[in-house]
DNA sequence: AGCTGACTGGGACACTTGACCCACTTCTAA
DNA sequence: TTAGAAGTGGGTCAAGTGTCCCAGTCAGCT
């Protein structure tokens, strides 16, 4: 049954996501990963031949979720403004549900930018962020009848930059209060860019 | 001579600083910092108790580093768009030249966030970018002659996070002329809460 | 000169980690 | 039912790592 295989890659790869969230990748060793998987040494390099090529299918695992999430909330709102703040809390309170995934999202990329053989994983993630950011831009903008006074790629761009400084920052202190006010601050940023051209929605 | 020990610890931190941002984090090994140190192992614990309060007293040096950086140049220009702009390049410029140290920043902070003992260091560390922030924003307004139309504390946490998602972006891309227009993006996002209230300088 | 205490070199130890391997079990298909 | 492949258990190995120790050196003071 060769599909055992293929299943149990991606028991390791789960495993080895929950052990890097939970203690960071640097305890992501082999004996972690298979007794968070309870597996014996032996079952993981029948499935792996080394530890870099799990980790491997644990960052393009990763990638490719990226682009599952946030195609979801995007509740149409009466403006702008408040639709962008919508989604930024659905994505903030996401956030705090799972620090520690968000925190693995990190580490994993600061690992593949230090291996020579996962360097060019990092502009691929990256550029998945790009991609959704772009996506739900245009969604927006269509929600709304807007049209954007800046070249949709350079939104796309900013909104990540910010998202990943809101993240950052909440991750470094946990201040809800502040990430409060720092949404706003985004949601009005990003509502300067508006442009409404179609005649009001009702 | 005591002295002498203070030096130790002082040079075995910045060896530490260079493995860390040549290497990573995980390649700053007792053995790896005192090569890098031209000292013997023997040395090392002469000076420090073990490898974490070295790596507790690298933590605490860059993040009192922190302090006297961007303190730099704030060059007056005619607007505050340029001046933004300006700053932000110089900072890029700073990045680009320096990869590796913005790297080690950011692998020493997931360090200190997965260790329980110097888990109350992300807040300060990030704390002090709020304050360099917020100076900045000061000076910035005082020498234009303009008031902001947000509470300079809710600008700061938004510059922060625009540098930071900027960096970001730029340690995963790489994409020099990507990196440019998203500083674009965010002097004009800058601007947009600048208020000019006394007559225009000269 | 001799002594004391700061400092160092080199080795050792206990432990972890990635990788491997061989005998054994379990399941499938003929 | 049985051969053979898929999968596993447990042990082993070499390399690397943090920590420690002990015999020695060297500088400064009496």
């Amino acid at each position: 049954m060769r599909l055992a295989a293929d299943d149990r890659r991606a028991a390791l790869v789960q495993a080895a996501l929950t052990v890097i969230a939970r203690d960071g990748v640097h305890a992501a060793t082999t004996r972690a990963i298979v007794a968070e998987a309870g597996m014996s040494l032996a079952s993981f390099h029948y499935a792996f031949r080394t530890r870099d090529e799990l980790i491997r299918e644990v960052i393009t695992f990763v990638v490719d979720q990226q682009e599952f999430v946030s195609r979801a909330a995007l509740e149409p709102a009466g403006d702008v403004l408040a639709m962008v703040r919508g989604a930024l809390q659905a994505y903030f309170d996401l956030l705090r549900e799972h620090p520690e995934r968000e925190q693995a999202m990190f580490e994993l990329m600061h690992y593949s930018m230090r291996s020579p053989e996962l360097g060019k994983l990092p502009p691929i993630q990256h550029g998945s962020y790009l991609t959704a950011g772009r996506t739900l831009i245009e969604a927006g903008g269509e929600l709304l009848g807007i049209e954007w006074t800046l070249p949709i790629d350079d939104l796309a761009r900013l909104l990540v930059a910010l998202t990943d400084g809101l993240t950052y920052a909440w991750l470094a202190d946990r201040d809800d209060a502040a990430a409060g006010r720092l949404m706003d601050s985004i949601a009005s940023t990003i509502s300067t860019f508006a442009h409404s051209t179609e005649k009001a929605r009702r």
